[in-house]
DNA sequence: AATAATCAGTGTCTGGCGGACACAGTTTTT
DNA sequence: AAAAACTGTGTCCGCCAGACACTGATTATT
Protein backbone atom coordinates (compact mmCIF):
# COMPACT_ATOMS: atom_id res chain seq x y z
CA UNK A 1 0.00 0.00 0.00
CA UNK A 2 3.07 2.20 -0.41
CA UNK A 3 2.84 2.77 -3.61
CA UNK A 4 3.01 6.28 -6.00
CA UNK A 5 -0.80 7.05 -4.94
CA UNK A 6 -0.04 7.26 -1.73
CA UNK A 7 2.67 9.58 -2.51
CA UNK A 8 0.13 11.58 -3.67
CA UNK A 9 -2.17 10.93 -1.01
CA UNK A 10 0.70 12.55 1.53
CA UNK A 11 1.32 15.44 -0.57
CA UNK A 12 -1.96 16.79 -0.63
CA UNK A 13 -3.79 15.92 2.61
CA UNK A 14 -0.30 15.75 5.23
CA UNK A 15 1.67 15.07 7.39
CA UNK A 16 4.21 16.84 5.89
CA UNK A 17 7.51 15.79 8.40
CA UNK A 18 9.87 18.44 8.38
CA UNK A 19 13.42 17.56 8.37
CA UNK A 20 15.54 18.46 11.57
CA UNK A 21 18.74 18.41 9.83
CA UNK A 22 20.56 19.19 7.00
CA UNK A 23 20.27 23.30 5.17
CA UNK A 24 16.90 24.63 5.23
CA UNK A 25 14.50 24.26 2.08
CA UNK A 26 14.44 27.52 -0.57
CA UNK A 27 11.04 26.44 -1.71
CA UNK A 28 7.99 25.44 -0.58
CA UNK A 29 5.55 23.06 -1.73
CA UNK A 30 3.29 26.21 -1.94
CA UNK A 31 5.76 28.17 -3.69
CA UNK A 32 6.30 25.88 -6.44
CA UNK A 33 2.36 25.44 -6.72
CA UNK A 34 1.98 29.17 -7.36
CA UNK A 35 4.59 29.10 -9.74
CA UNK A 36 3.12 26.50 -12.14
CA UNK A 37 0.11 27.89 -11.61
CA UNK A 38 1.19 31.15 -12.90
CA UNK A 39 2.85 30.05 -15.61
CA UNK A 40 -0.33 27.51 -16.69
CA UNK A 41 -2.73 30.80 -16.59
CA UNK A 42 -0.65 32.27 -18.76
CA UNK A 43 0.08 29.74 -21.77
CA UNK A 44 -1.51 26.89 -20.17
CA UNK A 45 -1.12 23.33 -18.64
CA UNK A 46 1.08 22.06 -21.78
CA UNK A 47 3.53 24.94 -20.87
CA UNK A 48 3.92 24.03 -17.20
CA UNK A 49 7.20 21.71 -17.32
CA UNK A 50 9.38 21.16 -14.55
CA UNK A 51 12.15 23.42 -16.38
CA UNK A 52 9.70 26.46 -16.69
CA UNK A 53 8.30 25.83 -13.22
CA UNK A 54 12.21 25.89 -11.54
CA UNK A 55 13.45 28.38 -13.75
CA UNK A 56 10.50 31.06 -12.78
CA UNK A 57 11.81 30.08 -8.84
CA UNK A 58 15.47 30.52 -9.57
CA UNK A 59 16.40 26.66 -9.51
CA UNK A 60 17.46 23.77 -11.09
CA UNK A 61 14.43 21.26 -12.30
CA UNK A 62 16.00 18.89 -10.49
CA UNK A 63 15.46 20.43 -6.81
CA UNK A 64 11.66 20.03 -7.48
CA UNK A 65 12.25 16.49 -7.25
CA UNK A 66 12.97 16.91 -3.45
CA UNK A 67 9.21 18.73 -2.86
CA UNK A 68 7.22 16.63 -5.56
CA UNK A 69 7.58 13.18 -6.39
CA UNK A 70 6.68 13.92 -10.34
CA UNK A 71 4.59 15.85 -12.18
CA UNK A 72 1.51 14.31 -12.20
CA UNK A 73 1.73 14.56 -8.34
CA UNK A 74 2.77 18.74 -8.78
CA UNK A 75 -0.16 19.00 -11.19
CA UNK A 76 -2.51 17.73 -8.64
CA UNK A 77 -1.39 20.45 -6.14
CA UNK A 78 -1.61 23.02 -8.33
CA UNK A 79 -5.41 21.84 -8.86
CA UNK A 80 -6.21 22.26 -5.36
CA UNK A 81 -4.55 25.05 -4.35
CA UNK A 82 -6.26 26.27 -7.89
CA UNK A 83 -9.65 25.52 -6.81
CA UNK A 84 -8.67 27.49 -3.74
CA UNK A 85 -11.30 27.71 -0.42
CA UNK A 86 -14.62 26.56 -0.78
CA UNK A 87 -17.45 29.40 -1.15
CA UNK A 88 -18.45 31.25 1.60
CA UNK A 89 -20.16 28.38 4.26
CA UNK A 90 -23.84 28.28 2.84
CA UNK A 91 -26.03 30.51 5.29
CA UNK A 92 -29.04 28.42 6.40
CA UNK A 93 -31.77 31.04 6.06
CA UNK A 94 -31.27 30.73 1.72
CA UNK A 95 -32.69 27.64 0.54
CA UNK A 96 -31.17 24.74 -1.31
CA UNK A 97 -31.72 26.52 -4.51
CA UNK A 98 -30.18 29.24 -4.18
CA UNK A 99 -27.17 27.66 -2.49
CA UNK A 100 -26.37 25.64 -5.32
CA UNK A 101 -27.30 28.26 -7.75
CA UNK A 102 -24.51 30.57 -6.42
CA UNK A 103 -22.52 27.94 -6.01
CA UNK A 104 -22.38 26.89 -9.74
CA UNK A 105 -21.61 30.46 -10.45
CA UNK A 106 -19.02 30.68 -7.76
CA UNK A 107 -17.34 27.67 -9.47
CA UNK A 108 -18.04 28.74 -12.85
CA UNK A 109 -15.77 31.67 -11.95
CA UNK A 110 -12.74 29.29 -10.65
CA UNK A 111 -13.13 27.39 -13.95
CA UNK A 112 -13.00 31.06 -15.69
CA UNK A 113 -10.07 32.08 -13.42
CA UNK A 114 -7.74 29.07 -14.22
CA UNK A 115 -8.87 27.45 -17.85
CA UNK A 116 -6.52 25.07 -17.27
CA UNK A 117 -8.26 23.21 -14.66
CA UNK A 118 -9.98 21.53 -17.15
CA UNK A 119 -6.87 19.72 -18.84
CA UNK A 120 -5.81 19.03 -15.21
CA UNK A 121 -8.81 17.12 -13.70
CA UNK A 122 -9.69 14.17 -16.68
CA UNK A 123 -8.72 11.15 -15.72
CA UNK A 124 -8.36 9.19 -12.41
CA UNK A 125 -6.68 11.20 -9.86
CA UNK A 126 -6.42 11.73 -5.99
CA UNK A 127 -8.52 14.35 -5.10
CA UNK A 128 -7.67 17.23 -2.83
CA UNK A 129 -9.12 18.49 0.67
CA UNK A 130 -10.14 22.02 -0.82
CA UNK A 131 -11.89 19.95 -4.24
CA UNK A 132 -13.27 17.59 -1.82
CA UNK A 133 -14.40 21.11 0.59
CA UNK A 134 -16.60 22.13 -2.34
CA UNK A 135 -18.81 18.76 -2.87
CA UNK A 136 -19.29 19.17 1.17
CA UNK A 137 -20.54 22.57 0.44
CA UNK A 138 -23.11 21.05 -2.26
CA UNK A 139 -23.84 18.29 -1.05
CA UNK A 140 -24.42 19.91 2.51
CA UNK A 141 -27.16 22.31 0.51
CA UNK A 142 -29.32 19.33 -0.45
CA UNK A 143 -29.76 18.15 3.36
CA UNK A 144 -33.38 18.03 4.41
CA UNK A 145 -34.52 17.46 0.94
CA UNK A 146 -35.87 14.48 1.15
CA UNK A 147 -33.15 12.98 -1.72
CA UNK A 148 -31.20 10.27 -0.92
CA UNK A 149 -27.87 10.11 -1.00
CA UNK A 150 -26.86 8.70 -3.91
CA UNK A 151 -29.41 11.09 -5.49
CA UNK A 152 -27.86 13.88 -3.29
CA UNK A 153 -23.88 12.63 -4.99
CA UNK A 154 -25.86 12.52 -8.74
CA UNK A 155 -27.07 15.74 -8.53
CA UNK A 156 -23.89 17.36 -7.52
CA UNK A 157 -22.15 15.28 -10.53
CA UNK A 158 -24.52 16.69 -12.46
CA UNK A 159 -24.38 20.57 -11.93
CA UNK A 160 -20.16 19.96 -11.55
CA UNK A 161 -20.24 18.59 -15.26
CA UNK A 162 -22.53 21.56 -16.72
CA UNK A 163 -19.82 23.91 -15.45
CA UNK A 164 -17.53 22.18 -16.54
CA UNK A 165 -19.09 21.99 -20.00
CA UNK A 166 -19.57 25.73 -20.18
CA UNK A 167 -16.23 26.22 -19.13
CA UNK A 168 -15.13 23.74 -22.19
CA UNK A 169 -17.48 25.68 -24.63
CA UNK A 170 -16.27 29.46 -23.58
CA UNK A 171 -12.80 28.18 -23.56
CA UNK A 172 -13.30 27.11 -27.43
CA UNK A 173 -14.79 30.26 -28.34
CA UNK A 174 -12.10 31.95 -26.95
CA UNK A 175 -11.75 34.87 -24.72
CA UNK A 176 -11.45 37.61 -27.05
CA UNK A 177 -7.97 37.06 -28.92
CA UNK A 178 -7.33 35.79 -32.38
CA UNK A 179 -8.25 32.71 -32.06
CA UNK A 180 -11.62 33.23 -31.17
CA UNK A 181 -11.83 35.34 -34.66
CA UNK A 182 -10.02 32.57 -36.53
CA UNK A 183 -12.01 29.59 -35.00
CA UNK A 184 -15.32 31.74 -35.29
CA UNK A 185 -14.96 32.71 -38.94
CA UNK A 186 -13.74 28.78 -39.64
CA UNK A 187 -17.30 27.79 -38.45
CA UNK A 188 -18.94 30.33 -40.80
CA UNK A 189 -16.79 29.11 -43.89
CA UNK A 190 -17.93 25.62 -43.05
CA UNK A 191 -21.64 26.38 -42.55
CA UNK A 192 -21.46 28.55 -45.20
CA UNK A 193 -19.91 25.27 -47.50
CA UNK A 194 -22.15 22.53 -45.65
CA UNK A 195 -25.15 24.53 -44.66
CA UNK A 196 -27.47 22.13 -46.58
CA UNK A 197 -26.37 19.19 -44.25
CA UNK A 198 -27.52 20.96 -40.93
CA UNK A 199 -30.70 22.32 -41.73
CA UNK A 200 -31.29 22.21 -38.06
CA UNK A 201 -28.10 24.40 -36.56
CA UNK A 202 -28.50 26.70 -39.05
CA UNK A 203 -31.65 27.97 -38.34
CA UNK A 204 -30.60 28.01 -34.70
CA UNK A 205 -27.50 29.85 -35.48
CA UNK A 206 -29.39 32.48 -37.50
CA UNK A 207 -31.95 32.74 -34.89
CA UNK A 208 -29.39 33.23 -32.04
CA UNK A 209 -27.22 35.78 -34.51
CA UNK A 210 -30.20 37.68 -34.61
CA UNK A 211 -31.01 37.57 -31.57
CA UNK A 212 -27.80 38.86 -29.85
CA UNK A 213 -25.73 36.25 -28.32
CA UNK A 214 -25.16 37.08 -24.79
CA UNK A 215 -23.75 34.33 -23.27
CA UNK A 216 -26.49 32.75 -20.99
CA UNK A 217 -25.38 29.31 -21.50
CA UNK A 218 -24.61 29.25 -18.08
CA UNK A 219 -27.77 30.79 -16.91
CA UNK A 220 -29.83 28.29 -19.04
CA UNK A 221 -28.33 25.31 -17.54
CA UNK A 222 -28.40 26.01 -14.29
CA UNK A 223 -32.25 27.07 -14.44
CA UNK A 224 -33.39 24.05 -16.51
CA UNK A 225 -30.99 21.58 -13.79
CA UNK A 226 -32.75 23.46 -10.42
CA UNK A 227 -35.79 23.24 -11.91
CA UNK A 228 -35.74 19.55 -12.33
CA UNK A 229 -33.94 19.01 -8.90
CA UNK A 230 -37.04 21.08 -7.44
CA UNK A 231 -39.24 18.45 -9.40
CA UNK A 232 -37.90 15.99 -7.64
CA UNK A 233 -37.67 17.30 -4.42
CA UNK A 234 -41.26 18.66 -4.30
CA UNK A 235 -42.29 15.19 -5.12
CA UNK A 236 -40.36 13.72 -2.63
CA UNK A 237 -41.39 16.44 -0.11
CA UNK A 238 -44.69 15.80 -0.10
CA UNK B 1 -6.29 32.18 -44.72
CA UNK B 2 -4.47 29.59 -45.46
CA UNK B 3 -3.06 28.73 -41.81
CA UNK B 4 -2.55 25.94 -40.00
CA UNK B 5 -6.00 25.58 -39.19
CA UNK B 6 -7.14 25.69 -42.92
CA UNK B 7 -4.98 22.42 -43.06
CA UNK B 8 -6.58 20.62 -40.10
CA UNK B 9 -10.26 21.62 -41.81
CA UNK B 10 -9.22 20.44 -45.45
CA UNK B 11 -8.45 17.07 -43.47
CA UNK B 12 -11.75 16.80 -42.13
CA UNK B 13 -14.11 18.91 -44.66
CA UNK B 14 -12.12 17.75 -47.47
CA UNK B 15 -11.28 17.85 -50.41
CA UNK B 16 -8.89 15.56 -50.78
CA UNK B 17 -7.11 16.25 -53.78
CA UNK B 18 -5.33 12.85 -55.21
CA UNK B 19 -1.79 12.96 -56.62
CA UNK B 20 -1.43 12.18 -60.27
CA UNK B 21 2.21 11.13 -60.35
CA UNK B 22 4.31 9.45 -58.08
CA UNK B 23 4.31 6.22 -56.31
CA UNK B 24 0.61 4.98 -55.23
CA UNK B 25 0.13 5.52 -51.50
CA UNK B 26 0.27 3.11 -48.82
CA UNK B 27 -1.94 4.04 -46.46
CA UNK B 28 -4.48 5.98 -46.23
CA UNK B 29 -6.38 8.68 -43.53
CA UNK B 30 -8.71 6.75 -42.44
CA UNK B 31 -5.99 3.79 -41.64
CA UNK B 32 -3.90 5.37 -40.00
CA UNK B 33 -7.23 6.76 -37.65
CA UNK B 34 -7.77 3.46 -37.40
CA UNK B 35 -4.92 2.66 -36.09
CA UNK B 36 -4.48 5.56 -33.53
CA UNK B 37 -7.89 4.86 -32.07
CA UNK B 38 -7.10 1.18 -31.92
CA UNK B 39 -3.90 2.29 -29.54
CA UNK B 40 -5.73 5.00 -28.07
CA UNK B 41 -8.62 2.57 -26.97
CA UNK B 42 -6.33 -0.41 -25.68
CA UNK B 43 -3.95 2.08 -23.53
CA UNK B 44 -5.02 6.10 -23.60
CA UNK B 45 -4.40 8.84 -25.49
CA UNK B 46 -1.13 9.36 -24.19
CA UNK B 47 0.11 5.98 -26.01
CA UNK B 48 -0.50 7.31 -29.24
CA UNK B 49 2.59 8.61 -30.70
CA UNK B 50 3.61 9.19 -34.42
CA UNK B 51 6.18 6.26 -33.85
CA UNK B 52 3.14 4.05 -32.22
CA UNK B 53 0.92 4.45 -34.81
CA UNK B 54 3.65 4.44 -37.40
CA UNK B 55 4.91 0.87 -36.14
CA UNK B 56 1.12 -0.56 -36.16
CA UNK B 57 1.46 0.31 -39.52
CA UNK B 58 4.96 -1.37 -40.52
CA UNK B 59 6.08 2.19 -41.30
CA UNK B 60 8.21 5.02 -40.10
CA UNK B 61 6.47 7.66 -38.25
CA UNK B 62 7.78 10.28 -40.73
CA UNK B 63 5.69 8.32 -43.23
CA UNK B 64 2.64 9.91 -41.69
CA UNK B 65 3.01 13.28 -42.08
CA UNK B 66 2.64 12.73 -45.46
CA UNK B 67 -0.64 11.82 -44.63
CA UNK B 68 -1.12 14.54 -41.67
CA UNK B 69 0.18 18.03 -40.93
CA UNK B 70 1.07 17.30 -37.28
CA UNK B 71 -0.43 14.80 -34.45
CA UNK B 72 -2.67 17.24 -33.33
CA UNK B 73 -4.20 16.63 -36.57
CA UNK B 74 -4.20 13.24 -36.11
CA UNK B 75 -6.22 13.35 -33.08
CA UNK B 76 -9.01 15.38 -34.96
CA UNK B 77 -9.32 12.91 -37.25
CA UNK B 78 -9.22 9.84 -34.81
CA UNK B 79 -11.86 12.33 -32.73
CA UNK B 80 -14.52 12.45 -35.52
CA UNK B 81 -13.63 8.58 -37.05
CA UNK B 82 -14.36 7.03 -33.60
CA UNK B 83 -17.44 9.26 -32.97
CA UNK B 84 -19.11 7.69 -36.00
CA UNK B 85 -21.85 8.37 -37.70
CA UNK B 86 -24.86 10.04 -36.04
CA UNK B 87 -27.65 7.79 -34.22
CA UNK B 88 -30.22 6.68 -36.32
CA UNK B 89 -32.16 9.59 -37.57
CA UNK B 90 -35.06 11.24 -35.16
CA UNK B 91 -38.35 9.41 -35.58
CA UNK B 92 -40.90 12.16 -36.27
CA UNK B 93 -43.76 10.79 -34.39
CA UNK B 94 -41.40 10.20 -30.98
CA UNK B 95 -41.51 13.89 -29.02
CA UNK B 96 -38.15 15.45 -28.38
CA UNK B 97 -38.39 14.26 -24.87
CA UNK B 98 -37.52 10.63 -26.43
CA UNK B 99 -35.27 11.75 -28.91
CA UNK B 100 -32.76 13.64 -26.74
CA UNK B 101 -32.95 11.09 -23.69
CA UNK B 102 -31.68 8.17 -26.79
CA UNK B 103 -29.45 10.73 -28.69
CA UNK B 104 -27.72 11.15 -24.83
CA UNK B 105 -27.64 7.74 -23.89
CA UNK B 106 -26.33 6.59 -27.75
CA UNK B 107 -23.53 9.30 -26.97
CA UNK B 108 -22.66 7.99 -23.68
CA UNK B 109 -22.09 4.84 -25.26
CA UNK B 110 -19.87 6.40 -27.23
CA UNK B 111 -17.70 8.03 -24.24
CA UNK B 112 -18.04 4.57 -22.50
CA UNK B 113 -16.06 3.07 -25.80
CA UNK B 114 -13.90 5.21 -26.23
CA UNK B 115 -12.92 7.17 -23.10
CA UNK B 116 -9.70 9.43 -24.63
CA UNK B 117 -12.38 11.08 -26.43
CA UNK B 118 -12.59 13.09 -23.03
CA UNK B 119 -8.99 14.14 -23.45
CA UNK B 120 -8.85 14.96 -27.05
CA UNK B 121 -12.28 16.79 -26.97
CA UNK B 122 -10.87 19.74 -24.39
CA UNK B 123 -9.19 22.42 -25.48
CA UNK B 124 -10.71 24.44 -28.54
CA UNK B 125 -9.77 22.51 -31.74
CA UNK B 126 -11.74 22.31 -35.63
CA UNK B 127 -14.45 20.44 -35.45
CA UNK B 128 -15.59 17.69 -38.07
CA UNK B 129 -18.44 16.70 -40.16
CA UNK B 130 -19.83 13.67 -38.05
CA UNK B 131 -19.37 15.70 -34.81
CA UNK B 132 -21.28 18.25 -36.39
CA UNK B 133 -23.54 15.94 -37.13
CA UNK B 134 -24.53 14.95 -33.65
CA UNK B 135 -25.04 18.16 -32.77
CA UNK B 136 -27.82 18.83 -35.96
CA UNK B 137 -29.33 15.66 -34.80
CA UNK B 138 -30.12 17.31 -30.94
CA UNK B 139 -31.40 20.43 -32.54
CA UNK B 140 -33.50 19.20 -34.74
CA UNK B 141 -35.32 17.26 -32.08
CA UNK B 142 -35.95 20.74 -30.84
CA UNK B 143 -37.75 21.91 -33.75
CA UNK B 144 -41.40 23.19 -32.61
CA UNK B 145 -40.38 23.08 -29.04
CA UNK B 146 -41.00 27.02 -28.96
CA UNK B 147 -37.63 27.45 -27.88
CA UNK B 148 -35.06 30.50 -29.15
CA UNK B 149 -32.22 29.23 -31.45
CA UNK B 150 -30.22 30.47 -28.59
CA UNK B 151 -31.82 27.96 -26.19
CA UNK B 152 -31.22 24.96 -28.34
CA UNK B 153 -28.00 25.62 -28.65
CA UNK B 154 -27.87 26.27 -24.60
CA UNK B 155 -29.54 23.10 -24.30
CA UNK B 156 -27.59 20.65 -26.03
CA UNK B 157 -24.44 22.35 -24.50
CA UNK B 158 -26.44 21.40 -21.34
CA UNK B 159 -26.83 17.63 -22.22
CA UNK B 160 -23.35 16.97 -23.65
CA UNK B 161 -21.71 18.36 -20.66
CA UNK B 162 -23.92 16.02 -18.69
CA UNK B 163 -23.05 13.07 -20.78
CA UNK B 164 -19.32 14.32 -20.31
CA UNK B 165 -19.45 14.61 -17.19
CA UNK B 166 -20.56 10.75 -16.22
CA UNK B 167 -18.02 9.70 -18.63
CA UNK B 168 -15.68 11.67 -16.51
CA UNK B 169 -16.73 10.29 -13.20
CA UNK B 170 -16.96 6.97 -14.89
CA UNK B 171 -13.62 6.80 -15.82
CA UNK B 172 -12.25 8.13 -12.10
CA UNK B 173 -14.30 5.02 -10.80
CA UNK B 174 -12.35 2.65 -13.35
CA UNK B 175 -13.49 0.02 -15.37
CA UNK B 176 -12.90 -3.17 -12.94
CA UNK B 177 -9.67 -3.79 -12.53
CA UNK B 178 -7.09 -2.30 -9.99
CA UNK B 179 -6.98 1.46 -10.30
CA UNK B 180 -10.84 1.26 -9.20
CA UNK B 181 -10.05 -0.49 -6.35
CA UNK B 182 -6.41 1.10 -5.42
CA UNK B 183 -9.07 4.63 -5.67
CA UNK B 184 -11.57 3.98 -4.13
CA UNK B 185 -9.86 2.33 -1.20
CA UNK B 186 -7.94 5.75 -1.26
CA UNK B 187 -10.94 7.68 -0.67
CA UNK B 188 -12.26 5.04 1.52
CA UNK B 189 -9.14 5.54 4.04
CA UNK B 190 -9.43 9.24 3.23
CA UNK B 191 -13.00 9.34 4.87
CA UNK B 192 -12.20 7.24 7.36
CA UNK B 193 -9.42 9.85 8.68
CA UNK B 194 -10.62 13.36 7.77
CA UNK B 195 -14.28 12.49 7.45
CA UNK B 196 -15.34 14.98 10.23
CA UNK B 197 -14.48 17.60 7.90
CA UNK B 198 -16.98 16.18 5.65
CA UNK B 199 -20.05 15.10 7.68
CA UNK B 200 -22.44 15.80 4.80
CA UNK B 201 -20.03 13.51 2.13
CA UNK B 202 -19.85 11.58 4.85
CA UNK B 203 -24.08 11.17 5.38
CA UNK B 204 -24.17 10.63 1.28
CA UNK B 205 -21.82 8.25 0.97
CA UNK B 206 -23.09 5.97 4.11
CA UNK B 207 -26.32 6.58 2.38
CA UNK B 208 -25.37 5.51 -1.18
CA UNK B 209 -23.83 2.54 -0.23
CA UNK B 210 -26.94 1.06 2.00
CA UNK B 211 -29.08 1.68 -0.72
CA UNK B 212 -26.39 -0.25 -3.09
CA UNK B 213 -25.09 1.92 -5.35
CA UNK B 214 -26.37 0.92 -9.14
CA UNK B 215 -24.90 4.12 -10.74
CA UNK B 216 -27.88 5.76 -12.27
CA UNK B 217 -26.03 8.95 -12.50
CA UNK B 218 -26.60 9.20 -16.14
CA UNK B 219 -30.30 8.03 -15.71
CA UNK B 220 -31.06 10.72 -12.96
CA UNK B 221 -29.40 13.70 -14.52
CA UNK B 222 -31.14 13.00 -18.03
CA UNK B 223 -34.39 13.26 -16.09
CA UNK B 224 -33.61 16.45 -14.64
CA UNK B 225 -32.75 17.82 -17.42
CA UNK B 226 -34.90 16.72 -19.55
CA UNK B 227 -37.77 17.93 -16.62
CA UNK B 228 -36.78 21.29 -16.83
CA UNK B 229 -36.91 21.28 -20.24
CA UNK B 230 -40.57 20.15 -20.08
CA UNK B 231 -41.25 22.98 -17.68
CA UNK B 232 -39.76 25.56 -19.99
CA UNK B 233 -41.20 24.12 -22.93
CA UNK B 234 -44.44 23.79 -21.85
CA UNK B 235 -44.14 27.39 -20.32
CA UNK B 236 -43.62 28.50 -24.02
CA UNK B 237 -45.62 26.58 -25.79
CA UNK B 238 -48.67 27.72 -23.60
C1' DA C 1 34.88 20.99 19.71
C1' DA C 2 34.96 17.14 16.37
C1' DT C 3 32.58 13.81 13.93
C1' DA C 4 28.77 11.60 11.72
C1' DA C 5 24.27 11.70 9.84
C1' DT C 6 21.07 13.98 7.09
C1' DC C 7 19.28 16.75 3.69
C1' DA C 8 19.12 20.60 -0.26
C1' DG C 9 20.37 21.65 -4.70
C1' DT C 10 23.40 20.50 -9.03
C1' DG C 11 25.27 18.12 -13.23
C1' DT C 12 25.01 14.52 -16.21
C1' DC C 13 22.76 10.96 -18.67
C1' DT C 14 19.02 8.12 -20.86
C1' DG C 15 14.94 7.18 -23.56
C1' DG C 16 11.08 9.08 -25.80
C1' DC C 17 8.59 12.74 -27.96
C1' DG C 18 7.16 15.97 -32.19
C1' DG C 19 8.88 17.65 -36.11
C1' DA C 20 12.34 19.87 -39.95
C1' DC C 21 14.97 18.56 -43.74
C1' DA C 22 17.50 16.29 -47.33
C1' DC C 23 17.41 12.23 -49.85
C1' DA C 24 16.44 7.80 -52.64
C1' DG C 25 13.23 5.19 -55.12
C1' DT C 26 8.92 4.80 -57.81
C1' DT C 27 5.44 6.19 -60.99
C1' DT C 28 3.40 9.14 -64.45
C1' DT C 29 3.59 12.79 -67.76
C1' DT C 30 5.96 15.08 -71.47
C1' DA D 1 14.25 8.84 -72.88
C1' DA D 2 13.88 12.60 -69.81
C1' DA D 3 11.62 15.27 -66.45
C1' DA D 4 8.39 16.06 -62.94
C1' DA D 5 5.87 14.64 -58.98
C1' DC D 6 5.20 11.96 -55.20
C1' DT D 7 6.08 8.31 -51.35
C1' DG D 8 8.66 6.61 -47.72
C1' DT D 9 13.38 6.75 -45.16
C1' DG D 10 17.39 8.40 -42.33
C1' DT D 11 19.29 11.83 -39.76
C1' DC D 12 19.15 15.59 -36.89
C1' DC D 13 17.39 19.04 -33.37
C1' DG D 14 15.29 20.70 -29.13
C1' DC D 15 12.42 19.62 -25.37
C1' DC D 16 10.50 16.60 -22.10
C1' DA D 17 10.36 13.52 -17.49
C1' DG D 18 13.12 11.31 -14.63
C1' DA D 19 17.35 8.26 -12.55
C1' DC D 20 21.58 8.67 -10.32
C1' DA D 21 25.76 10.18 -8.27
C1' DC D 22 27.61 14.06 -6.27
C1' DT D 23 28.84 18.58 -3.49
C1' DG D 24 27.99 21.43 0.13
C1' DA D 25 25.32 23.00 4.10
C1' DT D 26 23.26 22.09 8.59
C1' DT D 27 22.41 19.77 12.83
C1' DA D 28 22.65 15.93 16.34
C1' DT D 29 25.67 13.07 18.70
C1' DT D 30 29.80 11.97 20.91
Amino acid sequence: MSDEQSEAVRLLWGPHPKPKRGPKPALSLNRIAQAGIEIADAEGLAAVSMQRVAGLLGVTKMALYRYVPGKAELVAVMVDTAIGGAPPPNEPRRDWREQLGGWARHLSTVFHRHPWLLDATVGPRVIGPKELAWMEQALAALDNTGLTGAERMDAVVLLTGHVRGIALQARAAGPEGSPEAQLAATLGELMRAHGERYPALTAALASAAESGGQDEALEFGLHRILDGLGLLITQRTN
